[in-house]
DNA sequence: AAATATGAAGTTTTT
DNA sequence: CTTCATATTT
């Protein structure tokens, strides 16, 4: 297999011919020294834009051409694959010729090269694989059973630990810490624990021994892993560093090769290189030590507990003989922005080189200065701009980008940046650039799974593996290369929900249907034939014949390639990059199936996999850029939005490591203080210096939550508001009576919106599922798309089936007046004192119901239907021996309702009523069953479930009970939950109602991804769709 | 000032 | 569903 870092060599060689476009900069006099530094290590540190990585190009330029080096003698290293990538594009354009090996590649990069070429060396396959995050969590899964765990391995939630145990490892790994070492220092720490037990007993030692077991536990499960893996044949990142190091270290041959090889060594981002990385980098440096490395402790954003002046200081302490330059000349940014981020950034003092050196100059031959002089003349813009909602945020930022862009003619969409803090925050922003017209590009490095044509594909992909798969039908129904309306769709759609028909089996009968058009009888008859063909083909064919085969037939690849349109061609784009995950999945296995495919697919989704994207910066169409803060790091652009500044988006909530190495393991200098607060800063710190010309620092009051979102800390800091400020800000808010800017996104069509005006029954399901997530709403309830049954709805059918025929009996067997179950007057409340005599319904028969009730439907296995069954009766027994023989007798069952809620109905069914004693006057007890152990507290929603049953109770025109009580019985481990609700609570429950209805009329199905998604029916089709 | 209730959010990155 | 931070209460 040609390794993938070879690859870049190749592309390369491609742009011999394209012209040297970067005429050589006039270097300044500390650039100049840093460039023409002969043998030697040699440390750059300075500010942002000061021409770090300009050094690093202009160095290697000149060792080529002044010092007569061959390409293949400079090793040029950096951590990210952007900043490797920024850096081989800028030594493309600066070198007049062509060349053959470019060692320009990240550390991993480097050691996936050496060790491919070298695995045997070592004892390793040299076709080994590279696991990522999530296919190390896949890993751990799959061999749960070969790791000795136990605290990490809690009964209930088997997995519960996998991932921290993954990030863990990692961490370990970037520290280069080696099973061997983890185990020893356990061991001296028992052997420590011991010798002081001898001498005195404390309380302590209970508490030390359980502290010793999780380590020992760990230490051992990290060396099973590496163990496991390497038994494979496969690596981790970490493993990439490590076991290069590790070939290094034992093959003397071999790293003297490239000891001889590489005769010069360039590091850039030097500030985010790791442990591991580090050790590798001083290994081959030796003996000459011709080592270059430029870096910028503010800006490191990647190190492990924020130890971000620990390698600077480190290469101090391992050259003490090094050249040092410091560069205080900005060639970026205009001086007032220079001046603010200078100012911001010694928040984060002393830990920073700027003081740290100082303090120890004897170490250091230059003043660390990060005191910026700017290069451009004049002053820049540094503003604020504060909106109403989210939505609002993002549309002010598209309008004001757009101002910019047509105040100067001479502006490109490339000059301007919008700067979040995670990708989940980019939605708004990509939504308001889609509606504003301007052309964007979403520069994320994952999530490839989510995009259009992919989705598409895998939709086309499930219809052939099973046709009655409605969620990939009716993706497959909206498809640009068909022409239903949206009117058709929701029509068929209800049309075939109401008919109990998958969408497959309506179309078929497509010619019976009134309300399709001509042309969609004939796009349906098109489609199904194309669904016939392929099925057939599918079950002979790979699935990337059947994919080019579906791509070309139905004519799809015509219309993305047909014009020029860019959003055409960037899905182009996705869907290469797709196809190339498929013709790599059809080497790896024998039968590359389409089924097998999708189960494969289904899987690596599972873990959390969202697909890999490669930006292309470069190339392609002039663009609006939105990104991660991280994503932008070494970029500049004229103008800079960073958005959404606000408390816990912008500095984010701290996430503590779950396992954390211990201290004793550690070798970098961890700083104290706030480590994470002091991150954010620098990351802030890096969005500020991104900009030339102007900053423009956005947030909004409001981001749906329940309460008003205060300013982020960093305003405060950088003295942009006050509190005074933000206590008039938010007076004047809640005076503003306008309605609400919720969504940017273009209106529903009116085929949407007339289908949800017209509505004006709910139910508390629907509420509930609005609440959840609207765009899973959208999808079930406005266009209706018939969702697969599952385990879970045909075992609570049964449960409540069950239990409402066992009453049902009871009370057929209570010796005293029947109660009419249809009756919704006066039941017969003097009737139901509890019996207190001998069960009337033994529980044989309560079994025997069980079984006549059993839904078999959708159980995915013999097994599973059996475990659940046996869920079931375990419910019932304990349920019928909880009570002693002494059953209420229910007043109604199953009673459905309506009540009304203004112009609007809300209905439903009250699993059971029961008298609270035999006097009438005493109130009843509403009851609805669980499945479910109920062990957290019912959430909000679910309260406002009672209560909505309990005004239908209540209600004079419905039931006109007296509820005393509301109560969730929890099947799984018969306990009760009840609320005594008082008038406000019914209140509350109306007020929430009527709040969702309206939300629903007015249109907006915003998605909320998140830990719906994980039980959503709707995922393997939804763009919007988030898996953590 | 500490205890309890409520609400929001579930990173960023490395082939 | 769980965790962590903030708001509110005592
Ligand atoms: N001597 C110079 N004369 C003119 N322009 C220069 C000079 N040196 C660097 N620049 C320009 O300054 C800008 C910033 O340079 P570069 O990206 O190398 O800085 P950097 O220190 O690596 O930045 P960062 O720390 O943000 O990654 C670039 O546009 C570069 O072309």
């Amino acid at each position: 297999m040609v390794p993938k870092t070879g690859e870049k060599t190749v592309d390369k060689k491609k742009k011999l011919t394209a012209p040297a476009s970067d005429f050589s900069v006039q270097l300044n006099e500390q650039q100049k020294r840093a460039v023409e530094h002969g043998a030697g290590p040699l440390l750059v540190v300075a500010g942002a834009g000061t021409g770090k990585t300009t050094v690093i190009v202009e160095r290697l330029s000149w060792l080529i051409k002044e010092k007569g080096l061959r390409p293949d003698e400079l090793l040029c290293l950096t951590f990210t694959d952007k900043a490797a990538g920024e850096m081989a594009d800028r030594i493309d354009r600066r070198l007049p010729y062509g060349y053959i090996d470019l060692w320009v590649m990240t550390f991993h990069s480097f050691g996936e090269r050496m060790l491919r070429e070298h695995a045997i060396d070592i004892g390793l396959p040299g076709d080994f694989t590279i696991l990522n995050e999530r296919r190390q969590n896949l890993f751990i899964r799959q061999h749960l059973d070969e790791f000795n765990l136990k605290y990490y391995r809690p009964l209930g939630q088997p997995t519960k630990f996998i991932r921290d145990l993954v990030k863990h490892f990692s961490r370990c790994k970037d520290e280069a810490i080696t099973p061997e070492e983890y185990l020893a220092f356990v061991k001296n720490e028992r052997l420590n624990r011991d010798q002081a037990d001898f001498v005195h007993k404390t309380d302590e030692t209970n508490s030390t021994a359980q502290e010793l077991e999780r380590l020992t536990e760990l230490a051992e499960a990290y060396q099973t892993y590496n163990r496991l893996l390497l038994e494979r044949g496969y690596l981790d990142f970490g493993d990439l560093i490590n076991q290069t190091l590790r070939l290094f270290k034992t093959r003397p041959a071999v790293l003297e090769r490239y000891r001889e090889q590489f005769r010069y060594l360039l590091v850039d981002e030097f500030q985010d290189t790791n442990w591991a990385q580090y050790a590798l980098l001083k290994l081959l440096a030796a003996p000459n030590n011709n080592l270059t490395v430029v870096g910028d402790d503010d800006q490191s954003i990647y190190k492990f507990r924020g130890a971000s002046i620990s390698n600077i200081l480190e290469f101090k302490r391992d050259f003490p003989q090094s050249a040092d330059v410091v560069l205080t000349e900005n060639y970026r940014s205009k001086q007032n922005i220079l001046d603010q981020a200078h100012a911001f950034i010694q928040l984060n003092n002393p830990n920073r080189l700027e003081v740290q050196l100082q303090n120890a100059q004897a170490a250091f031959n230059q003043t660390v200065s990060k005191q910026l002089q700017a290069a451009r003349r004049g002053s820049g813009v540094i503003e604020t701009l504060v909106a109403d909602t989210e939505a609002d945020e993002a549309r002010q930022v598209l309008e004001k980008a757009l101002e910019i862009k047509n105040a100067e003619p001479k502006t490109s969409w490339n000059d301007l940046a919008i700067l979040v803090r995670a990708n989940d925050h980019a939605e708004p922003f990509l939504a308001a650039a889609e509606r504003a017209g301007a052309p964007y590009q979403f520069v994320a490095s994952r999530g490839l799974y989510r995009k259009v044509v992919v989705l598409d594909l895998v939709a086309w992909l499930k219809l052939l593996d099973d046709y009655h798969e409605a969620a990939a039908m009716y993706r497959v129904l909206n498809l640009p290369v068909f022409s239903f309306t949206s009117d058709e769709l929701i029509d068929l759609n209800h049309e075939a929900r109401r008919r109990s028909l998958s969408l497959y089996k309506l179309l078929e009968l497509h010619s019976t249907l009134a309300f399709l058009s001509r042309q969609a009888h004939q796009d349906g008859e098109r489609l199904l034939g194309l669904i016939r063909r392929q099925t057939e083909q599918s079950r002979r064919n790979t699935v990337q014949k059947v994919c080019f085969e579906f791509l070309e037939t139905s004519g799809y690849l015509t219309y993305l390639s047909r014009d020029d349109d860019p959003k055409k061609l960037e899905q182009l784009s996705y869907l290469n990059a797709f196809m190339r995950e498929i013709t790599d999945f059809e080497r790896s296995v024998r039968e590359p199936t389409v089924a097998a495919f999708l189960h494969n697919h289904e899987l690596s989704l599972e873990s959390g996999e969202e697909g890999d994207l490669e930006p292309n910066l470069e190339n392609g169409p002039e663009s609006l850029k939105i990104m991660t803060v991280h994503a932008a790091k070494g970029l500049e652009f004229k103008h800079v939005f960073i958005t959404n500044l606000v408390e816990r988006r912008f500095p984010s909530t701290e996430r503590s490591e779950s396992i954390p190495v211990p201290d004793a393991l550690v070798r970098e200098t961890v700083p104290e203080g706030d480590i994470h607060l002091q991150e954010e800063r620098r990351l802030f710190y890096v969005a500020l210096t991104r900009a030339k010309d102007r900053v423009c620092l956005t947030r909004a009051l409001d981001y749906g939550g329940a309460r008003l979102k205060k300013p982020s800390a960093f305003l405060y800091e950088l003295k942009l508001v006050t509190e005074r400020s933000v206590a008039e800000e938010r007076k004047r808010q809640s005076n503003i009576l306008d309605v609400k800017i919720r969504s940017v996104a273009a209106p529903e069509p009116e085929a949407i919106l007339k289908r949800v005006s017209a509505e004006s029954k709910y139910d508390y399901s629907r509420l509930n599922a609005y609440d959840r997530c609207p765009w899973q709403y959208r999808y079930a309830y406005v266009i209706g798309v018939p969702s697969r049954g599952k385990p879970e709805f045909s075992y609570g059918q049964t449960m409540h089936q069950t239990l409402h025929d066992f009453f049902h009996l009871i009370r057929q067997r209570t010796d005293r007046p029947q109660t009419s179950l249809f009756s919704q007057t006066t039941p017969a409340v003097q009737a139901t004192k509890p019996s207190a005599t001998k069960p009337s319904v033994k529980l044989a028969e309560l079994l025997e119901i069980y079984e006549r009730a059993w839904i078999s439907e959708w159980f995915p296995s013999e097994v599973k239907l059996a475990e659940w069954k046996k869920r079931g009766q375990d419910s019932l027994e304990k349920f019928y021996e909880s009570h002693a023989g002494q059953f209420p007798v229910p007043l109604y069952l199953e009673q459905p309702f309506t009540i009304r809620l203004n112009e609007y109905t809300i209905g439903g069914k009250i699993d059971r009523i029961d008298p609270i004693s035999s006097n009438p006057e005493a109130g009843v007890e509403i009851l609805d069953y669980k499945t479910g152990s109920g062990r957290t507290e019912p959430t909000k929603e679910q309260k406002f479930q009672l209560l909505l049953y309990g005004l239908a109770a209540r209600d004079p025109n419905v039931l006109n009970l007296k509820v005393e009580r509301l109560t969730f019985i929890y099947l799984d481990s018969n306990e009760r939950f009840t609320i005594q609700p008082a008038e406000p609570d019914f209140a509350a429950a109306k007020t929430w109602a009527l709040n969702q209805i309206n939300q629903i009329r007015s249109g907006e199905f915003g998605a909320t991804p998140g830990v719906v998604c994980r039980t959503c029916d709707y995922f393997s089709i939804c763009p919007f769709r988030k898996l953590k």
